[in-house]
DNA sequence: CTGCGAGGTGTCTACGTAGTCACAATGAGC
DNA sequence: GCTCATTGTGACTACGTAGACACCTCGCAG
């Protein structure tokens, strides 16, 4: 049988309310009897049960994330995210969904658990999904989604700001010609990257045309890479519109014969662990995943109760790889 | 104020009861009333406290993982876990620790929720701390854990056959010596798969030292391959003990101006998906994460009272890359 | 010596659900 | 027209904790 506060009180001569505050509020307790309650605890081997906790306080300390299965990005956000909670003696509780039609189920399990807050972290989820999270009782926050601006409150990297300074960067190379790949379509992020790259590379004299990768996978910009090994079609520089895409962008046209950075220049978007391994170095946009966790989590736990069209919006910092250093091509 | 089933049995003229049979065990209840009862919930917006639920029925439906903060390959596994629960309407809780020494922080945690199950996904967690975990009351089920071996439930990748598997191949490729990079001192796999593959390769007559990286991550399979770079000491094929460690070792080596498989073969182990990049295309292990995590689950479900001691050993697979392909060098 | 506040502890109850038991209503079998 | 099983429902309670409240015992000031 599992052993209760009822158990410990007994075996330490005090009531259960004392044990309860024990472990819960140690300072209402003299310490003599906390001693012995804890030495009674040990004996015994026992525990608080979390989720009586729960029920009486209404507080879980659990926060959800909502996420999608497969992503780099994403691993990192969760790392991130799980750590600081750990800190505060909260826990993780993982919701990931494998494609934007399951995103639904994944929200029907969420309201089941009493979370202290929840965490929308996908740039595919769309806009009439994230009204209907919008309810009492739970805070939740979208996480680099520019979607659900006004929606939802928001904590996210500055990617318009981010997009120029890699466009300005690749600018300031000397090219010519540039081609944003990225999936405009599935991911409203890519939608602000490429607005802000083309924006600038424009102000500069520098055409940007949008290709359609189809996801945000490596394997969507290893394929994507083929429409740019037909000689003629190739850019100066291409700008992919998250480091995954990037990185396999630089495989796809490195496969096709194409030198990077010799014949072409690459951009990511992100900055992954990946982006700075040596065989890719890739030029990227690093997101401050640290600050930008933190801030969700405050926005959870400490966030007013007009916080609904708060935003906060993170600038992230310029990664200069080899990928866009000319000079040896 | 939140919506209990009280509520809506008021709403509904039926007692609190019978909207709690409804969503729990609907076939004890009438149509007409189903109906009824339904649609006062959803009126109300009525939805089943989880938490309540659990403390009744001695269920949460959560399952724990306790896993290494940063890792690749970990990150493989959570993502098959999540989704394999999710499938059965039951949730992932996430207990990351970010080095060896805060493992005991994370499973205090662990207890307090009254989880279903826990997956102890770490190669890196000491013995003293495994016999810890051995409780009534929680299904506890090591994962890829050697050391874990007749301490706990166990499933694991065939390590062994799989070291074998991999030294045979660069053995077939006509190598003369071999080493092998991995971290003996702190990842139990490691050890298993340096004796399969030393094993394997002495049968052939080929020598393979052992080098420890200090790690399992791409950092440290980057600088280890310095240790390589002095021209005499190159052999003819390193193995890496994790995909992350060979892959920096690649990139360590061809910063060296080595060329891979050219000067040098190399092999992982893990199968991650970054080892199936064009950049590198690895020759790796891969491991079957799905069958892996689907009998970590059966064992934390189904298992037998008696399953203390049991062990589901699974065999991998071998993927030929580029890094083992001899002759063009 | 009395009154009063603070600290420490016990009693009691609520959190929201699900299972046990009792009981009413129905239909089948004799 | 009686018994009896079957089905459906309500009343009640327990799960394990924490907070509200009451109470008791001090020490100290008036």
């Amino acid at each position: 049988m599992r052993v209760t506060s009822h158990d410990v009180a007994a075996e330490a001569g005090v009531s259960q309310a004392t044990v309860a505050r024990v472990f819960s509020s140690p300072d209402k307790v003299a310490l003599a009897t906390q001693k012995r309650v804890r030495e009674a605890a040990a004996k015994l081997g026992y525990v608080p049960n979390a989720i009586a906790r729960s029920l009486k306080s209404q507080r879980t300390d659990i926060v959800g994330a909502v996420v999608p299965a497969k992503s780099e990005y994403w691993q990192d956000v969760l790392t991130a995210l799980s750590r600081s909670l750990a800190e505060q003696g909260k826990q993780l509780l993982l919701f990931p969904f494998a494609d934007a039609d399951h995103v639904e189920e994944a929200l029907d399990s969420v309201e089941q658990y009493r979370l202290d807050g929840l965490v929308l972290a996908s740039s595919t989820i769309r806009p009439e999904h994230l009204v209907r999270m919008r309810r009492p009782n739970l805070r939740v926050v979208a996480f680099n989604q520019p979607a659900a601006s006004g929606l939802l409150p928001l904590v996210m990297v500055d990617n318009d700001a981010g997009a120029r300074d890699l466009a300005e960067h690749v600018a300031a190379q000397g090219i010519r010609t540039a081609a944003f790949v990225g999936t405009v379509t599935s991911a409203s992020t890519d939608q602000i990257r490429y607005r802000g790259a083309a924006s600038a590379l424009a102000d500069r004299g520098v055409a940007c045309p949008y290709v359609e990768a189809g996801g945000f996978s490596y394997d969507a910009g290893y394929k994507a890479a083929a429409r740019f090994l037909d000689g003629a079609d190739l850019p100066d520089a291409v700008m992919g519109g998250s480091d995954e895409v990037a990185l396999g962008l630089i495989d796809g046209l490195r496969t096709g014969g194409l030198d990077v950075p010799g014949d072409v220049l690459v951009t990511g978007f992100d900055g992954l662990p990946q982006a700075s391994w040596a065989g890719y170095d890739l030029t990227t946009l690093v997101q401050p995943i640290e600050v930008l966790v933190d801030a969700t989590l405050a926005m959870i736990f400490d966030g007013a109760g007009d916080a609904a069209q708060s935003e906060r919006i993170v600038p992230g910092t310029l990664r200069e790889g080899m990928t866009t250093r000319r000079g040896n091509g």
